[in-house]
RNA sequence: GCUGACGUAGCUCAGUCGGUAGAGCACAUCCUUGGUAAGGAUGAGGUCGUCGGUUCAAGUCCGAUCGUCAGCUCCA
């Protein structure tokens, strides 16, 4: 038997009979890597398990744990779910049924409207397919054989799907799995019996290929795991993500509330909302003073003028509210902060001394948003943002966006967030500018990337109209990804303010502008914050810092006093002065969240100190008032939750 | 805006076959004055989202409308 050498996947070389399958070879290197291979990488190309392999070739092996492991579990999964739709709903036309990063959906259009209950049923009906352990078969055919296998099965959106397909490519891929055949690039799982534990999430309409002006088919969303501890952690996280959801907490902890009587998607801060947002503008107001910012206020509303300028009124009109006509003038609430900053740089002429200018608002502005895409805090119509604009000379953008890249670390970090992803978003089909600056805007935006040591993903021809951008993606507790921050350059508003700037040659020039927002908007911002700590805010943040429970009504008067302290060292205290039982009060104040209480009685009274209790951790022991206060003055400095 | 589900007390929810509304929490008053996660009694609180229809009778059935939710589309 001819021998072939393969590269294995810590490296090393071994050799196996020619025609040696994948799935034989991760069996020889560890048995349970083998039972828990679900795709591999030969010669870098994705290739199911029973692969054989004919000569010398390197070998990658990818489980449940790496992503695309996951990927093919999930579309293969996705494709037993279309089965046993076609098996339950025979009239069933297919869309398209991807994996995404939290599972798989399918998109099919049939006459009934399915709900919640019929999800069961057919999960029932995957599990009975999957137990057959159907082997996903590749089958090529040409682009007419393709099209006419749809044609006859009356699948039109399959067929679509084909004949845009590129000429050039002479054979189409199918993946077949007993009863079911799908158009597939693969790769899939050797066969159905691999995939364990189903669960179907939801079901819900979404347009044939995203376009709205489209026929809306039915999507269900769902999830599989090889192991039952795997479903069951994950269906334990969207229970936690239930129960940390911001709407729910910000009623419960009596943070925030909006009045759909008054007008959606505008928030009411209540006082315990509303310290938390001031704590968090006043740390970033000091913060960006102390990193090279001014800090500018600007009005809530500008004339038609500024508007038409800037091309929001052609853009954005339908987004932005009506205007309010005064004296045959219309005037517009901002949906932007940006011309107001620019109106500011006008105002009288700028030298290339002067730059960079760095310009920071909380500007608070108003969007028409659609009456379906409002979400708490999350998506309103109101909103502040942490916006600022950057101006400077073309030689000084790689050093501002180094400058904004580390500040914008800063932040995070300051709030308890670690894990960013940051990506690079290149210029569109349709934009503004010519190719040489979006192209050395971008190398900037990489290069600064670069020099801080920091990975990026390019989303190409992800960029805005006006200018390459980077955008910052923050993973939460529960690992879910928020897109936040975004610095971005501006190659529209410069030329329609016709900015300029005189520089040392005596000659104008047109400054670069970079918008850039860290936090993004306030209120989404709190909103994700609720979420990520779930209302377990830490010390500097939380609304009430410390609550003062005297053991009864006589021990009001120096619970009192232990208060007017807390309140005379800018702590945020409560007094509880309610007619209950202790038990009762330290229980209310436990489930509001409140770090730290202080219970006094006749021992503390007499002696002149405070019980401590600690959140979640209970009795921490007796303390003197300037103990205690000396202790969370550096939890509340230091911004640490737990010392 | 689109598809679907849901709107009952401040909050969380029950209300069967159509027969004029119920609980817990919260709130008020009183009793109780306490030692680390819910003491007791009493009371107040609702045009059942809104409008129309069917019916002797509608929270319940039908239609419209407004809103919320899950997604889709959108997000300067």
């Amino acid at each position: 038997m001819e021998q072939i050498k393969i590269t294995l996947p810590d490296g090393s070389v071994r050799e196996y009979d020619k025609g040696v399958t994948v799935f034989e070879i991760a069996k020889s290197i560890s048995g349970r890597l083998a039972s828990d291979a679900i795709i591999a990488k030969v010669n870098g190309a994705e290739k199911d398990l029973d692969t054989k392999i004919d000569e010398d070739s390197d070998l990658q092996i990818f489980t449940f744990r790496d992503d695309e492991g996951k990927h093919t579990y999930w579309h293969s999964t996705s494709h037993l779910m279309a089965h046993a739709i076609q098996e339950l709903y025979p009239e069933a036309k297919f869309g398209v049924g991807p994996a995404i990063d939290t599972g798989f959906y399918y998109d099919f259009d049939i006459d009934t409207r399915l709900t919640e209950e019929d999800l069961e049923k057919i999960e029932k009906k995957m599990y009975e397919i999957a137990k057959s352990a159907a082997p996903y078969k590749r089958r090529e055919l040409s682009k007419k054989e393709a099209l006419d296998y749809f044609t006859e099965k009356g699948d039109e959106y399959k067929q679509e799907i084909i004949s845009e397909l590129d000429e050039s490519s002479e054979v189409i891929s199918f993946y077949e799995e007993g009863a079911f055949t799908d158009l597939c690039t693969g790769p899939h799982l050797a066969d159905t019996g691999k995939i364990k534990y189903v669960k179907l999430l939801s079901v819900s309409g979404s347009y044939w290929r995203g376009d709205e002006k489209n026929k809306q088919m039915q999507r269900i969303y769902g999830i599989s795991f090889p192991k039952k501890k795997m479903l069951d952690e994950h269906l334990e996280m969207l229970e936690e993500a239930k129960r940390r959801d911001h709407r729910k907490l910000g009623k419960q902890l009596d943070l925030f509330s909006i009045h759909e009587e008054a007008g959606a998607g505008l928030i009411y801060w209540h006082p315990k909302g509303a310290r938390i947002r001031n704590t968090i503008e006043d740390f970033w107001k000091e913060a960006h003073t102390k990193n090279g910012y001014d800090l500018l206020f600007s009005p809530h509303i500008g004339k038609s003028w500024l508007w038409e300028t800037s091309g929001h009124l052609s853009n954005f009109r339908e987004n932005m509210f009506s205007p309010m006509s005064i004296d045959e003038q219309d005037y517009f609430l901002k949906p932007m902060n940006c011309p107001f900053h620019i109106l500011i740089y006008k105002n009288h002429l700028r030298s290339y001394r002067d730059l960079p200018l760095r310009w920071a608002e909380l500007g608070t502005v108003y969007r028409f948003e659609k009456s379906g895409v409002l979400h708490g805090l999350l998506r309103v119509r109101g909103f502040t943002q942490d916006d600022a604009h950057i101006f400077c000379a073309q030689e000084q953008i790689e050093d501002e966006i180094i400058e904004v890249i580390r500040f914008s670390l800063f932040m995070w970090k300051s709030f308890g967030f670690e894990k960013l992803t940051f990506y690079v978003s290149t210029r569109p089909d349709k934009a503004v500018g010519d190719d040489a600056i979006w192209d050395k805007a971008t190398e900037s935006l990489k290069n600064a990337l670069r020099s801080e040591g920091l990975d990026y993903k390019l989303d190409e021809g992800g960029g805005a109209f006006y200018g390459p951008k980077i955008d910052i993606k923050v993973k939460d507790a529960l690992n879910r990804e928020w897109q936040m921050s975004t610095i971005q350059f501006d190659f529209n508003l410069p030329e329609r303010f016709d900015m300029k700037y005189i520089g040392e040659d005596g000659k104008e020039h047109r400054p670069f502008m970079v918008h850039r927002a860290l936090l993004g908007s306030i209120e989404r911002f709190v909103g994700v914050l609720i979420e990520h700590f779930g209302g377990d805010f830490p010390m500097w943040l939380a609304p009430v810092q410390v609550a003062v429970v005297p053991v009864s009504q006589k021990y009001f008067d120096y619970a009192g006093k232990v208060f007017d302290e807390l309140k005379k060292n800018g702590i945020f205290a409560e007094l509880d002065k309610r007619n209950e039982k202790i038990g009762f009060k330290i229980r209310d104040w436990e489930v509001n969240k409140v770090p730290y209480m202080l219970i006094v009685g006749e021992k503390e009274e007499e002696a002149g100190t405070v019980s401590v209790r600690k959140h979640k951790e209970g009795d921490q022991g007796v303390k003197t008032l300037d103990q205690f206060l000396e202790r969370i003055i550096h939890e509340i400095n230091n911004k640490v939750s737990n010392i």
